[in-house]
DNA sequence: CAATGATCGAACCGATCAGTACGAACTCGG
DNA sequence: CCGAGTTCGTACTGATCGGTTCGATCATTG
């Protein structure tokens, strides 16, 4: 695609630039434990930048969750079909990754839940519900091919072990909170399974 | 106990006035999102009152944080006692009465996880890790009178479907969170006993 | 080279923030 | 009734907030 007239290198890198640096600022600080004087100025940007692309902070907080809960979430589906063929052995491998991201240093729990507890209002609530939809989406997948006799309910509770995980590795015990999740996910799996074994 | 030298009629009962309305006005809207000067103008105080009795914003976090896990706590565990005596049914009726809380228009979450991914910071974090100590108590206590092979691990598996919940009531459906985990930590619950039934 | 537009850096705006100060009104104990 | 201690209301401070504006600089296109 040709520029449309004259300009500097490439806008869209620049957003793009900007929303990779604020991601892990906005997750570490929150998303008003940083103002914008000092997330441009970490960043490297100036505020009339950051203003012209994302209009507000609303608007850069927007697009950075959105692009956190896309990395996210392909991420965890990478992990869980890179676990062969059985739906046990992806779970189990979705609650092993998410224990692996639970004990680094920078954890803090996740970015969407965060920042909902902080803006109880849109757009945060709206990619929380979304990403939520694609988890939930994805382990509703794995219960169905697990045999599962309800894949819905049981994709509904695997969602509550996952996200119970998370915020109790964040706020509680981040060394065995997904350990305990797993095994309660498998047992969950085995007990819906009303056919074989 | 006397009143020291003179007084009013009891900074005590101001003490915990303070408490009891600003804890409502800070869980609706957020550590941040309401400032001390609408907090006092609400509750009714002057500012200079509210910094003798807290010395400072966070001392009133502190204060109405504490009050409010010790609330939560004793309402959990009355609830279970208040179900009889088998420990499945105890279980049964905390995850009813966390439904209730979630249809409750007011509802918006656990105020210590709120708090927490806020402030990820003392004195809430420590609040927080007492309040899901208790937690973790009552459940492994149930898990243990149901005859559990091993109640700790039990227990840490309610509470990821306890706080789970919670979580998932808060941020995207508050209709049947509770539900799907009753009918989780039942199933659980069941797993774990390898003797009768 | 000239025009276009992205970017920077810094100044600036009004609002709000947490926290302090002070005089007046009040309730009590002695 | 006097003095100690609590509370109120208001005004104030210095800092920070999100957001705007503007001139200078740069890379690119035509």
């Amino acid at each position: 695609m040709p520029v449309p007239k004259g300009s500097t290198i490439d806008p869209e890198r620049t957003r793009s630039g900007i929303i990779d640096a604020a991601s892990p600022l906005l997750y570490e600080r929150g998303l008003d434990g940083i103002g914008v004087a000092e997330l441009c100025s970490r960043i490297g940007v100036s505020k009339e930048t950051l203003y012209r692309h994302f209009g507000n902070k609303d608007g850069l907080i927007r697009a950075v969750l959105e692009a956190r809960s896309d990395r996210v979430t392909s991420w965890i589906a990478t992990a869980a079909a890179a676990a062969g063929e059985d739906p046990r052995d992806q779970l189990a491998a979705v609650f092993d990754e998410l224990q692996r991201w639970y004990e680094e240093p920078t954890f803090r729990g996740c970015a969407m839940h965060n920042a909902a507890a902080q803006h109880q209002a849109q757009p945060v609530l709206g990619i929380t519900a979304r990403h939520l939809d694609r988890r939930l989406d994805l382990l509703t997948a794995i219960a169905r091919r697990a045999g599962a006799a309800d894949p819905d309910t049981v994709g509904r509770q695997l969602l509550l072990l996952v996200e119970g995980a998370t915020l109790i590795a964040a706020h509680y015990d981040s060394a065995s909170a997904g350990q305990h999740a797993k095994q309660a996910a498998l047992a969950l799996l085995a007990a819906a399974r009303p056919i074989d074994a």
